[in-house]
DNA sequence: GCATTAACGTGATTTAGGTCACAAATTATC
DNA sequence: GATAATTTGTGACCTAAATCACGTTAATGC
């Protein structure tokens, strides 16, 4: 398990057996099961998670009780609520678990410590906070400028692993169209 | 104007004048009128901007020919096309000036030296890349979850001070909503 | 293995917002 | 300062997608 968190980091920085060992002392592991939940809407959100099993989903609910989710999180992913991890703030975000799952998670505390103490892993998380950027950006002209069938196809092309794991439900939650209208597209 | 940007980055950092001499040799100065673009949808993207007087706008052009504004740009704000910067591809955006600007431009390779030399811009930069990712999760989650009117209200609670400096036609276009409902919308 | 819950499909109806068209008002530009 | 260009408002009409309401099928949990 602890591979997939190294080969993560190794797709943009090397590491030395000691580097990496260093980088894991910073981590927990986490294991929760179906429908626990893991950051709750109002509480602190301690951690920022690395998924190496299973999957997850981070959502918001409106005012009018519906649930839109932000992102999905299967193996190799990151989750957390960003807003309530990276500013010390109580969530304004859910993540519960589809599945079964495993996590590695850190502290803002350790994140800080580790990079202090091991700078490549600065440059680690500043490339995939960029990468997460230009994901988000392109997401945000997809509901601009796609309509649902367009977004649907783009999802599918994006995510195809995610097709087969997700109940088109909460695919449609992502995607922000109703199930019907989604139902109804995927012929 | 050299002010706006040692500002802008000792409200994450401190810097000593000999930093900031540093931090500075790494940027150019640019000026640029109204109506001029300063990246183009299929050219290469060189350099992020610092504001530092006028205002731009990033955009979007679909298959269709509508225009989708992805970000506003003003004194203190940083713009480029992240994707293009970034992954050193060619522009998917458009940026022009909807004022005449001034921006201190820095390159990718600067970009790194800079970081390389001085290790605390890297925190500077990995800081503001996290404000952005916050900054467009919630801006997903507005598109998803709020109506027209929600989102005009909440634009202006946050951007009070470019209401009055850009066209009603252009906060549609980033809002994801016609002129005509927007006008029918502000009263 | 059975009961409960969740997922999915589909019709009928509603609605927020888009599109088209035109006129008035405001702002740039030479 | 006159002319052109852009911005704004508003009516009439249209449409993509939401909502409501069923029934059916598939998972899941004990």
């Amino acid at each position: 398990m602890e591979e997939i968190l190294r080969q993560q980091i190794e797709k943009i920085v090397p590491l030395t057996d000691d580097e990496f060992q260093l980088v894991l002392s910073h981590f927990s592991v986490g294991k929760y099961k179906k429908h626990q939940y893991i950051v709750q809407q109002g509480n602190p959100v301690p951690y920022v998670h690395f998924v190496v099993k299973g999957l997850l989903k981070s959502f918001y609910i409106d005012k009018s009780g519906k649930s839109h989710i932000l992102q999905f999180a299967m193996e190799d992913w990151w989750i957390t609520d960003n807003q309530g991890f990276y500013n010390e703030q109580n969530a304004t975000l859910n993540i519960d678990c589809l599945e079964d799952a495993q996590t590695y998670y850190i502290t803002l505390e350790n994140r800080e410590k580790l990079c202090a103490e091991l700078q490549k892993m600065e440059f680690f998380f500043l490339q995939k906070m960029t990468a997460g950027n230009i994901a988000l950006q392109n997401r945000i002209l997809s509901l601009m400028s796609k309509n649902s069938e367009e977004r649907y196809i783009q999802f599918i092309q994006l995510y195809p692993d995610l097709i087969h794991r997700i109940p088109k439900t909460l695919i449609a939650s992502y995607l922000g169209i109703s199930r019907e209208t989604l139902s109804r597209l995927s012929h």
